[in-house]
DNA sequence: TTATTTGTTACTAATTTAGTAACAATAAAG
DNA sequence: CTTTATTGTTACTAAATTAGTAACAAATAA
């Protein structure tokens, strides 16, 4: 599957572990009732996120998922990171026309443009905790 | 249509005008070869262009189009919005699980979060102006 | 050995996006 | 007044992406 909307699935997800974690270990099963999808589903999220160190996981009968480390010292970005989200923007790949120079370096001068742009979107998600979204669900 | 590369295309349409304005005028037809796509196709996001004010046109035989204003002063967030492109993440819209309250909060907490993201990408965009990608394209 | 879970792959369905075609309205030019 | 060339718009089809499901091997506790 591609992207999009897994990132917003990856953050209920570990807020979902962070919220569980009075009971050392949730299953893919229980995050998907909150999720409201199925365990396959959320599971191939959770394993991205277990590839980029956020969550542990455990096989076999007693098999479970956890935070890997205190929701504090995960970022959004992390997140954006571990589930390998789009950018924000794509730049269209049509052939140059090469009598015209518009045409020939429009391209690059979009990706320099466009890669500040992305910068500032990520600086933004890096100063948001997983703490902080807990908190929000929490207070409400 | 929707978005994504229209947002790429419309600056591409864009600083073909500002480097075609010495010809007072520029049609859908010409442009299109830029892109290396249809008139048809620059027509749609060129109506989009027009109706946010950054070009202006004249229809009938001698019609074209040409920038509304000076380069300078279109910024890249002129044209995001010019062309209604979309938001930089996009929520989950799975039905709550209302015995659990992580699933019933977690999408206001999310938005709340997502806006100041959205906000820091604009801003960036707001800063980047098209003189700035023509300056960048005539440069190389 | 059985039950239950993760991790992964393969697959189908739905939605979104890309791209084309067609044509009315407009206006200059002959 | 007719012809020609353009914009503006809508409708449509095709392609690509994304969502979501199913199935099963590997793991491991009981």
């Amino acid at each position: 599957m591609a992207n999009n909307i897994q990132f917003s699935i990856a953050v209920h997800i570990l807020a979902g572990l962070a919220c569980g974690c009075d009971q050392e270990g949730v299953t893919s099963g229980r995050l998907a009732q909150s999720v409201n999808t199925s365990p396959s589903f959320v599971r191939r999220t959770l394993s991205k996120l277990s590839k980029a160190g956020l969550v542990e996981t455990t096989t076999g009968k007693t098999g479970a998922c956890w935070l890997a480390k205190n929701a504090k010292n995960i970022s959004l970005l992390d997140v954006y990171k571990a589930v390998d989200a789009p950018k924000a923007f794509a730049i269209h790949s049509y052939s140059e026309q090469k009598e015209c120079f518009v045409s020939c370096h429009i391209k690059t001068a979009l990706e320099k443009a466009l890669a500040k742009t992305q910068k500032a979107m990520e600086a933004s998600l890096a100063e948001i905790s997983l703490a902080q979204i807990v908190s929000d669900v929490k207070k409400k």
